[in-house]
DNA sequence: TATGAATGAGTGTTCATTCAT
DNA sequence: CATGAATGAACACTCATTCAT
């Protein structure tokens, strides 16, 4: 019992043992160094399964693009607070998006690395990903902005520039915080909060932004068991 | 004669041409699906003469990662005003930071992208290049806190983070001016020294930070004749 | 219901409808080229059906040449008119001949070309047949020598090869019928018989051999109704 | 020493060992079943060069059908004697043709069959040459009908099917003869000669077209020394 | 009777790398 | 100093064929 060959699953499952496996694999080699039979031998089945049903490598790379830029978006779109005050949506949005790269840091990679690397097309397919993420933060600054103050001081091209730096800020914390031990994602978040909103300036003059009080602990529990990783019946 | 094979280099002047045109084909293309039959020829000789000083394609990847990581380097050190206090350096060097990537788009993507994806070596290559440049940054945030008060207010920790996310965003607004047409390398570092200095509350409040009197214009001239692209002798 | 995938058909009915298929996609492709894939799903079956009415590849080829070559040769011979003296016989076995391999350019393909092409074993049995064909062909010379003269002048061994470049013009023709638009299978019977019976010198001094009266018209009907193409049952 | 593994041989004279095993493998098997390993050991390079030299099997079979198209035309061409009358021009036409496919078997294969079997593209690389032929016996058909009368009692139309007929009978006969033991060029020319010329109406009333003495022997030696068959150096 | 699920073996093609000159 | 000639090893992809139901 257990890992042996399970053989003969229904089609849907296959599929998405496959796409898992292709995550893993090109998310650690990158397109081109990924090879199908990598691929094929990980999700515990003959190449040629793969190819009937995901049709060929690109095709196969293209949905776990898709999967993954899906599950990113609405793990963010799921953990922001929609009642809160511009910070504190902030705040849930970019603790959310640290937590679901640090649970699936293959899937992160396949996204913000090797699929903007490899081709229009899935760079295409990332760039409206984050755009939509993009015009999400853009939207709670200018909220921000508006809740401050009778006039908004910040220049509309401004705020393009300054929400692609927090973006872009989020997306190295969570490869760092990825890659460094012992920094757990709300951490991630709170740095980047902290930075973001009161600024080098103000921290140094001891006003830094605090996180609210958290009732949640550390992780919310995800639906389906357990974290990320290959979630595969391994051969032999 | 005039563009003919240009034959009989000496050897330093022949690997500088190598190194150019693997530095343009691996930006491009990244490590795996560049060809070594694409460098020879834009570099304009045989394949077994590229072998011959360069040894292998892993080592020829690899004096690309360390000619470009020090010009980097150097680039941002030279670029540093030593004189200033924190904001000043900070901002000087951020200028010449987004100065270099800019003017060599390809050597930028072999550091940032293809070399932290090929393999623990180059990634530990490059590792050592941020690092550097991260070590510059927190003495400088550690500087400035030293400026402003008695005592720091800043956990030790916590300016890891922050330096990691200052470079972070340094790096993302570095690909985003390059790809968005009409963002200079000034606008860059201006966003970004808004942004880190003064945080999105203070810019809120009406209170950025602003770049101190720029004498110099735009671009300061490089050594070498005219901006990046493969400086490479053509055939025919 | 209508054109709803067909179920439960008894045997001898999808038989032939993967034979129908079969010979379509093999006509079309040649058999290294047709798969099983395409087929079966022409017929409108799964392939492990195919596999246990026909066993193989090479059985389902087998079984297409021999169906086949039996309907032409019966074709031929019930094209012939007994009666008739020899040029007569050789008229009406040519115009049933040209009548069958256009109705079934595929089949003729099958026959003509790609058993000729794909291993001895389907060459010796196209060759039973076109055998067949040259020993009646052989035979009528022999009878028209007989009609005209007391002593044959032609040599045995000649009357070989004059079959076989009679055959081999016909088969010629049969190909040039199909591929040329507006030539139809009497026109190209006649030119053909022009060609045997009176020859090139004859036909220049003006004394054409002339078909005889043709009460029939173009087309004699065919048993099972409407022309060939694949009697297949389509899915969806 | 003698057939060991010949090394370093200029690209010219490689690639001509090439198209000879292509030729070789491709009229035995067909496009589709022959391999480009087959190809490369018979032709005793490994499969890179192949394709270096070659590009792709599509590439290659387009070689071999230019180049041995080019060499039947040309050996017709040159057969025919320019200043004899049409039926002498005709004999020796066909004595060229017969005569090289006879030496050439494979050639012929991948002429007659095999391209016309493969992809448009071969298909009307194969018309254009056999529309060459067709034209240039349809000229001495009228050429010969000029000689013999004062008015053209053939119609227009009928006498490309004439030359069809006659093409079709000689490439017929040219299959016939390369598959028959015991059956020379010559003598398959003389039958389709006689065929083509008397009609078997003639023929049965004792009054064949007789081949013009012939002092030349059966072979006309050719240039390059001895027949057909693969001129490579076989490895091991 | 009929099929969804699965694969071993092979194909065309590419590429980093090395001789021999 | 420089290269034309050559290859071992791998890769993406396909196909005839079988098993379990």
């Amino acid at each position: 019992m257990g890992a042996g060959k399970t053989k003969r699953m229904p089609r849907a499952v296959r599929e998405q043992q496959m796409l898992d496996a292709a995550v893993h694999v090109f998310g650690q080699r990158g397109y081109m160094a990924a090879s199908m039979d990598e691929i094929a031998e990980l999700a515990g089945v003959s190449k040629p399964l793969v190819y009937l049903y995901l049709n060929s490598k690109d095709d196969l790379f293209s949905a776990c693009v898709r999967r993954e830029a899906r599950a990113l978006t609405e793990a963010v779109r799921a953990g922001v607070r929609p009642g809160l005050p511009a910070d504190g949506q902030l705040w849930s949005g970019l603790r959310a998006f640290f937590t679901h790269t640090a649970r699936h840091p293959d899937a992160w990679q396949v996204l913000h690395v090797h699929a903007r690397t490899h081709g229009e097309r899935f760079a295409a397919e990332v760039a409206v990903m984050r755009e939509d993420i993009v015009a999400f933060v853009t939207q709670l600054i200018a909220a921000a902005a508006r809740d401050a103050h009778r006039d908004p001081h910040l220049p509309e091209g401004e705020v393009a520039g300054l929400a692609e730096a927090l973006v872009g800020a989020a997306e190295s914390l969570a490869d760092w915080a990825g890659a460094t031990e012992g920094v757990t994602a709300k951490q991630a978040a709170a740095t980047l909060m902290n930075f973001a909103w009161a600024g080098l300036g103000d921290l140094m003059t001891g006003r830094p932004w605090s996180p609210p009080e958290d009732s949640e602990g550390e992780h919310e529990p995800e639906p389906e068991g357990g974290p990320e990783s290959v979630r595969v019946a391994q051969a032999g």
